[in-house]
RNA sequence: GGGUGGUUAGCUCAGUUGGUUAGAGCGUUGCGUUGACAUCGCAAAGGUCGUAGGUUCGAGUCCUAUACCACCCACCA
């Protein structure tokens, strides 16, 4: 006997529930290479998990994930298929350093003060006292990954894999090194790559100015710029070859404001006439496309900035000034020589650091780059050859849109955390050495001052390798040959670029496959307003507290069913109540199975013929089955969860329950069937329902199966009970049989009256615990009727006595309050209640609607309809309208009456 | 400038081969403790599915145009 509490608290189940299933190894695929009796024939099911970064703490975008691929993983497991999901973090280069700077800026220090080996030590050090936070909060959300195989991308392993990576890349020519224009981060001291800048529309000026030439005329050209500062890096002044205004000055030099430095006017058809005075400042240093301009014209390139974005010695007397004062006093001298012509307030769009957010520089400085035309124009060809689909589909084109137009790569990072560029130079003879491993002597010179490329490389390129380096690759490992390529990447559409792109273009370039068959992208999660969170809005969700608060089932489930692939998602702490209280529900659903079977006794010698309600129950979970399977294979989680927890609501809980109460109270074989039947329903619901919820469910599951073990009761067409619920079978869809459609048609019909007379009772006000006698009349289904009387009197209230069945109406109704579903005709006696015009107008607002249908009907089946749409549909229509007309002359007979 | 998504009940959202009275949760209103559940039950109110055209026997669902919101890509000084 087992006896639950009333309600379900989750903190007695979560922790101990996991520890449980971890313990028993139920995370780790039951098939492993590195197994005695391995079988290699068998196809496993693999996710590697997007690793978070060390510096995270749990947000919903992590409990989202986390809650989708725990689903997934879990399916699959059920299934029976072999199945691994390998959890990992990500060293995640700039947000680390950051964190660690931030933490020594408290004690007053710098990087530099540590130098370089102490710093990184410092890294490794914060790495093992935060790191391991994030993934103990995976784990309380039920990831049931196998965390033997956790990787991190600064482990040996995956460093090498990062090594080999580079070295194959650039022996193919892949990879070079060069100056070129690049996204400078002056706050962060390090390039970045296009990808980790934002552009902000922000309200600026545009300055006009004069380009004296250098003549002595006295002559100028007009020039606008936003970046007066920009002047002093001048090479050039740029003007259409056409442009009739200036055609005649091209060849001729200008002389550069303050400096007074001499350039020439040269004329590029990139120049547009129309915008600003027609006449372009050009500075290859310190714009990309000056900076293509140049090449053309083979200007001189001027770099006018430090790394600091302080001007640096060519800024002649602005030298050391920051580029915003700069750029107001060279402005204000400049209006001193009368060199000002105005200034236009002007919108721009600033280029900011996606993790800093001060603005970006343009400039040129040699940095490491991947070249990805040949790769990219490789990741296409496979996801056009459906080697990969994505989910929703719409992020293919975006995929190729991306990969149409890619443009080489900036992968070196001027910071201290992270994989070293596996170059070195040699102190003597200049020689580039690119290496796997650490060379103790220069090839050429023979020389042993090698001094390492001080450089890392971007977080993003170990990340490209993710899902065949945590398996071991370069080498041919066990693991890799059996689990690689893995099966789906689940993942957010705001990494495509960034991520998924890098995987796929890596995997095929390294391993020659596509690293996974199926792209699975989820949306962004937002507030309740569809905001997106943020500490400064003060609207961020801590998924710990709601967790603490709701139980963890409540939030996987509210993340799982509230969104749509592809789709952003807002989230409230009120969501995750009404799930909190549907695991509740779940709960009780169970607590009231589970006591049923306790007193289920012996088992009988035969077995009644199943009731209707049993029956339908039945039909009704074999349909939810059947919907749900095909969900599933479908990616639609959300739409087969919704459908679980309509069942086990609407269906299970509030009808079948309710009905199955007077079966239990009949005793005998109907109780004891009955309960079987409960039990049966239950335990294919808690299954399909674990990958949500999968701590109630497991828990509820383990008592469910004690109690039905201790009742004897069977447990066919299964041979047994499985150990657990997370490694039970999964329900497999059921054939249906033509009579189920029957059943759930004549059970509707059962609800229809109840519906219908607990609305009549509702609007005469009448006391729930009030019996009220009853005639029911039909022709046709009067056997049906009888046969549900105990049903109908439970649920709708009425005197077992005094419900009587006819086939033709009796004489003595006169004063009962009636109701028409389709040709049952229902009678109520109702002592006491209103007035008979009151009754009159009930009657005829139903007749009116009726009517209103009728007519619709009518026309409609008389038009084209009838002609041209599939018999099946008509046939429902006619099938319909007949009802109606039925329903419409029992009415009217009541109302002459 | 190019592209994507959204616009459905007071609020937050479902609605995948077009099928004919459009669904849920929350909120609202009225009743209510029958052998699980007040984290509950019963009943009810509430929508011309952004707008305008079109295709079709039939459109929330497909096509065209358009408005507004959000986002992505590109970045004309």
């Amino acid at each position: 006997m087992t006896e639950l509490p009333k309600s379900y608290d989750f903190h007695d189940y979560e922790e101990k529930i996991y520890r449980d299933w971890e313990s028993k190894g139920y995370f780790k695929p039951w098939n492993d290479p590195n197994k005695l009796g391995f079988d290699p024939t068998i196809q496993p099911f693999v996710i590697v998990m997007p690793p978070p970064n060390i510096t995270g703490a749990l947000h919903l975008g992590h409990a989202l994930f986390v809650a989708m691929e725990d689903l997934i993983i879990r399916y699959h497991r059920m299934k029976g298929e072999p199945t691994l999901w390998v959890p990992g973090t990500d060293h995640a280069g700039i947000a680390t350093q950051l964190q660690v700077e931030k933490q020594l800026a408290k004690e007053g220090l710098a990087k530099a003060d540590l130098g370089r080996e102490a710093f990184e030590q410092r890294v490794w050090q914060w790495k093992e006292q935060y790191g391991s936070q994030i993934t103990q909060q995976i784990r309380q959300l039920g990831a049931s990954c196998d965390w033997e195989r956790e990787r991190f991308t600064l482990d040996p392993g995956l460093s090498r894999a990062v090594r080999e990576a580079f070295v194959r890349l650039y022996e193919k020519g892949l990879i070079y090194r060069g100056p070129r224009m690049i996204n400078w981060s002056p706050g962060l001291m390090t390039a970045v790559s296009d990808l980790e800048v934002e552009y902000s529309e922000e309200p600026g000026t545009l300055y006009y100015f004069k380009y004296m030439l250098a003549d002595g005329s006295g002559e100028y050209i007009p020039v606008a710029t936003t970046r007066p500062e920009t002047i002093l890096g001048d090479t050039a002044v740029a003007v259409h070859p056409e442009d009739p205004r200036y055609q005649k000055l091209v060849g001729k030099q200008v002389v550069v404001p303050i400096i007074g430095r001499a350039i020439p006017v040269i004329a590029d058809d990139y120049v547009e006439r129309e915008f600003g005075t027609g006449a372009l400042k050009i500075t290859p240093g310190h714009d990309p496309h000056d900076y293509e301009i140049g090449q053309r014209h083979n200007l001189p390139l001027i770099n006018i900035l430090n790394k600091d974005a302080t001007l640096n010695e060519n800024a002649g007397p602005y030298a050391g000034l920051d580029r915003f004062e700069a750029r107001k006093k060279l402005w204000e001298d400049m209006r001193a020589q009368g060199l000002v012509i105005k200034e236009e307030s002007y919108m721009l769009n600033v280029p900011r650091s996606m993790r800093g957010g001060e603005i970006i520089e343009p400039l040129v400085s040699t940095q490491w780059f991947v070249k990805m035309d040949s790769l990219a124009q490789k990741a296409k060809t496979a996801v056009e050859a459906g080697e990969i689909i994505f989910v929703p589909e719409r992020f293919t084109k975006i995929f190729y849109n991306w990969m149409d137009n890619i443009q080489d790569w900036c992968i070196s990072r001027q910071l201290w955390w992270g994989h070293r560029i596996p170059v070195w130079y040699c102190q003597d003879c200049g020689e580039t050495i690119v290496a796997r491993e650490t060379p103790t002597h220069c090839p050429k010179c023979g020389s042993s001052r090698l001094e390492q490329d001080p450089d890392v490389l971007d977080t993003w390129f170990s990340s490209g390798l993710w899902p065949f380096s945590v398996f071991g690759w370069p080498d041919e490992t066990s693991d890799y040959k059996y689990f690689y390529p893995t099966s789906v990447m689940e993942t957010g559409y705001d990494i495509i670029f960034f991520w998924v792109a890098r995987m796929i273009m890596d995997a095929l370039e390294f391993t020659g496959k596509a690293p996974f068959h199926t792209v699975y992208l989820h949306g962004i999660i937002r507030d309740e307003n569809g905001e997106k969170m943020s500490k400064t809005k003060g609207n961020v969700i801590d998924p710990l507290e709601l967790m603490d608060a709701m139980g963890t089932d409540a939030l996987r489930f509210t993340l799982l069913v509230g969104s749509t692939p592809g789709n952003d998602m807002n989230v409230s702490a009120k969501k995750v109540e009404a799930n909190r209280n549907f695991t509740n529900k779940v709960w009780n659903i169970g607590r009231f199975v589970i006591s049923a079977i306790d007193r289920a006794g012996e088992k009988p010698t035969t077995e009644p013929i199943s009731t209707l309600s049993d029956s339908w129950i039945w039909a009704r979970m074999k349909q939810v089955v059947n919907n749900v399977n095909d969900l599933f294979e479908n990616y639609q989680f959300g739409e087969a969860g919704r459908q679980i927890y309509e069942f086990l609501w609407n269906d299970f809980a509030d009808w079948y329950i309710e009905i199955s109460k007077r079966q239990l109270a009949q005793g005998g074989s109907r109780a004891y069937f009955t309960a079987f039947g409960l039990a049966r329903v239950l335990d294919t619901m808690l299954r399909l329902l674990h990958p949500y919820t999968p701590f109630v469910t497991e828990a509820l599951w383990s008592y469910l199966k004690e109690s039905c073990i201790a009742a004897g009761l069977p447990t066919e067409p299964r041979s047994g009970w499985e150990e657990a619920l997370i490694v039970a079978k999964w329900p497999d869809r059921y054939a249906m049989d033509n009579w189920d459609e029957e059943f759930i048609k004549d059970f509707s019909l059962i609800q229809e009256i109840v519906r219908g007379i607990r609305n009549i009772r509702s609007e005469y006000k009448i006391a729930p615990a009030r019996k009220l006698g009853a005639v029911l009349v039909s022709e046709n289904l009067q056997i049906l009727l009888e046969s549900q009387k105990l049903v109908l009197c439970d649920l709708a209230g009425l005197e077992e006595e005094d419900t009587l069945i006819y086939t033709r109406k009796p004489d003595d109704l006169e004063g009962m309050v009636s109701l028409v579903v389709n040709e049952v005709e229902v009678f109520l006696n109702i002592v006491g209640r209103g007035d008979d015009e009151a009754e009159r107008a009930r009657l005829e607002k139903e007749l009116q609607e009726l009517e209103s249908q009728i007519s619709r009907l009518e026309a409609l089946l008389a038009g084209p309809f009838a002609q041209k749409a599939p018999a099946k549909i008509v046939d429902a229509e006619r099938e319909k309208l007949e009802g109606y007309r039925v329903s419409t002359q029992k009415i009217r007979e009541q109302l002459s009456q």
